[in-house]
DNA sequence: GTGAAAGCGCTAACAG
DNA sequence: CTGTTAGCGCTTTCAC
C-alpha cells in the first residue's frame, strides 16, 4: 500500500507537504496542492490512520460495552452512539459481556490496549468497579450507561426505575391486583435493585404485606429457569400478577406460563421494563415501562465527547429520564384465582 | 503511559527481551522472564496495540457493515460475529448504512485507512459493487453475507430466498389464498429480487395470474408509506393475503392495516422473512421464514479468518441455508372478502 | 511556503 | 539466550 512519501516522490515535494494538504493546515501554495492531490489520486492513496493515531495519541475509537447486544433495549443504545459517533468521525467498536465481569475484564483491557479514546458501558454489576478503576488509573474517560455502580462517581445516563416500577405496581393495584411477584435480574445491577426497591416502595404504599416467596431473582440476558416460575405459581395464594425485570425476563415468563398452562393476562398478568420495539407496533402485547434508549447512546456518547475534548466539566453529571408507561394486553384485571 | 523501553529499563534488559515475554515467542531465561514480569506488573505496562499493528502490518481487526443493527435479523449476525471474532482474539468495528450506499462507501474507507484485516458486509444493494471493488483493489478480503451483488463474486453466506418464499406462498395457497400482494425490499439487493422471484414462480406454478398491481417495491429499513398499503387494499379484488419482505415490513404492514380498520389475520394475512427473536417466544404471532442468523454471522467470520491466515481456498465459496417456515397467527383462511 | 530531523512504540532480522 | 539496528507511516518541531 502506497505511503505518504510514494505520493511525495511523485509530487515532488517533502512528505511534510503532503501531510498538510491531508490536514488541511499549515500553508501550501494552491499550485503544489494540486499536484500533491492529483499525485494522491494516482496512486490510490489512503492515509493510514494507524500511524496518525501513534503519533497524534488519538485513535478516533470508542468502545461500546453491553450486556447482550441482542436485546432491543441494547441495541438500540448502539444504534445511538454509533449516529453520534459517526458525527464526530469516531469509530466503535462493540462488545457483549454477558454479564460477566471478567469478559468485561477482557474488553476493558482490550480498551486500553488499544488506546480508545473513550469508553461507553452498561456495567455487568457491582463488581465492574475494578474494571472502571482501571479505566480510571488510566485516564481513559467513560459514560455509565443504564446502571451505575456503586463505589463509582463518573457521568451516567439512565432511566429512573424506581419511578417506573411504582408506576408499573400503581397500574397493577388498579386493576386490582394484591399478590403481585417480582422476578428480577440480577441483584448486583442498580437497576435490579432499583426495581425492587420500587417495588417493596409500591407495597408499603399501597398497605400491601410484603412477602418473600414472590421475590425471585433472576438475569437480564441468561435463560429463565423454569424453576422460578413453577415456584411462584405454587405459592399460597398464587400471584395474579408478574413484575418482570426486563424485556427478555418478561417474554420467557410469559413462555414458561403458558406452558404450565396458565393464560397470560387471565390467570396471570406481566408487566416489565422495555419494549420490543417494532413488533409492537404491530401486535400490541407487553405492558412496559419504556425509556428511551437511542438517548441514552447518543447522549452518552455526546457527554463523552465533551470530556474527550477536555472540555471543562464541574463533576460528574447524572441524567435520570423517566420512563413512559405503556398499557397493553398483558395486563389485566385481577380475576380470582383458579387453578388450571 | 508507560512503553516497552520503561519496562526494559527497570528489569535491566533491553527492549526486545520485553518484547519476547509480550509475545511469548524466542527463549527468555526463566529468571529473566521472572524479571520482566515484575517490571511490567510494577509499571502497570499494557502493551501498545497500535504501534504492534503498524509494524506487523496486522491489525486484529474486522468491520461488520449492516443496514441497521437494529433490526434483529442483523443484530444477530452482529452476535454471531463478534462471539467468532472474540475467540480469536479480534476485535469488530460497527456500521450501519441504512442501505445509502455513500454511506457504505464512507465506512469502506475507513476501514481502508485503519487497516482492517477483513470486513463481514450486508451489502446495501447492487450499486455496493463500487464499494467492494475498492475492497479488492486494495487486497482487504471480506465476505457478503444475506445478499449477494451482481458481478461481484466472492464468499457468502446467504438464506435461499427463493425456496422460503414459494414454502410460504404455498402455505397460503393452502390456506386458500388466491390473491396474494407482495411488498419487496428495494430491488437493488439480491434478496428482494429472489423473493419476487419466489413469488412469481409460486403463482405460476399454482396457475395463477400474476397482477401488477399487487407487487409494491418498499425498503427493508426505511418507514413504510401509508399510500402502498392503502393502494394494496384498493385493488380489485382486494388482496386476502400480503407477503411481506421482511419482519420490519412486516410490523409496519400490520400496523398500517389496522389503521384502516383491516384485521390481521380475519381480514388479511401477512407472511414475511425473519422473525422476532424473543417475543415470538412469548406471543408468536408472525408466520415466518426465519434464517439462521447467528450462523450468517459466525460462519462468515470464520470463512473470512480463513482467507486472513491464508489457507489455501479454490475459488469463491457460496453457503446458502434453508428457511425455516413458522406458522403462526398471523396467516389464517382465506375468507369472503368484505370491506370494513 | 516548505523541508529536515526526530520520534510515537513496537518488532523483524540479524548478530553474537 | 540476549541485544543492536532499522523501520512500520505518520506528525511535531524547528529551521530556512
Amino acid at each position: 500500500m502506497t505511503n505518504i512519501h510514494d505520493v511525495a516522490k511523485l509530487a515532488q515535494v517533502s512528505s511534510m507537504t503532503v501531510s498538510r494538504v491531508i490536514n488541511g493546515n499549515g500553508y501550501v501554495k494552491e499550485q503544489t496542492k494540486k499536484r500533491v492531490l492529483q499525485a494522491m489520486k494516482e496512486l490510490n492513496y489512503v492515509p493510514n490512520s494507524l500511524a496518525r493515531s501513534l503519533v497524534r495519541q488519538k485513535t478516533q475509537t470508542l468502545a461500546l460495552i453491553v450486556p447482550d447486544i441482542r436485546n432491543p433495549f441494547f441495541t438500540t443504545i448502539a444504534r445511538g452512539t454509533e449516529d453520534m459517533a459517526r458525527k464526530q468521525n469516531y469509530r466503535v467498536i462493540l462488545g457483549n459481556t454477558d454479564e460477566n465481569v471478567n469478559k468485561e475484564l477482557e474488553y476493558i483491557e482490550m480498551c486500553l490496549s488499544i488506546r480508545v479514546d473513550g469508553v461507553i458501558v452498561v456495567p455487568a454489576g457491582n463488581e465492574s468497579k475494578r474494571n472502571l478503576k482501571m479505566l480510571s488509573e488510566f485516564k481513559i474517560p467513560y459514560v455509565l450507561v443504564d446502571r451505575e455502580v456503586a463505589g463509582i462517581h463518573s457521568d451516567v445516563v439512565r432511566g429512573d426505575s424506581v419511578l417506573g416500577t411504582k408506576q408499573l405496581m400503581d397500574h397493577l393495584f388498579n386493576l386490582g391486583h394484591q399478590n403481585i411477584a417480582i422476578i428480577t435480574g440480577s441483584l448486583t445491577t442498580s437497576t435490579s435493585r432499583d426495581r425492587l426497591l420500587g417495588y417493596t416502595q409500591a407495597l408499603k404504599e399501597s398497605g400491601i404485606e410484603f412477602r418473600a416467596e414472590y421475590v425471585k431473582e433472576a438475569s437480564y440476558t441468561k435463560p429463565l429457569n423454569n424453576q422460578v416460575v413453577h415456584e411462584l405459581v405454587s405459592c399460597t395464594p398464587r400471584p395474579t400478577a408478574i413484575f418482570t425485570a426486563n424485556n427478555f425476563v418478561a417474554a420467557q415468563t410469559v413462555k414458561l406460563l403458558r406452558q404450565q398452562n396458565f393464560s397470560v393476562p387471565e390467570d396471570v398478568s406481566i408487566v416489565s421494563f422495555d419494549d420490543f420495539d417494532q413488533i409492537s407496533l404491530a401486535e400490541p402485547f407487553l405492558t412496559v415501562a419504556t425509556q428511551p434508549a437511542y438517548n441514552f447512546g447518543s447522549l452518552a456518547t455526546q457527554m463523552l465527547f465533551e470530556v474527550i475534548d477536555g472540555i471543562p466539566i464541574s463533576g460528574p453529571r447524572k441524567i435520570i429520564f423517566q420512563p413512559e408507561i405503556i398499557i397493553r394486553r398483558s395486563s389485566g384485571a385481577a380475576r380470582p384465582i383458579s387453578t388450571p
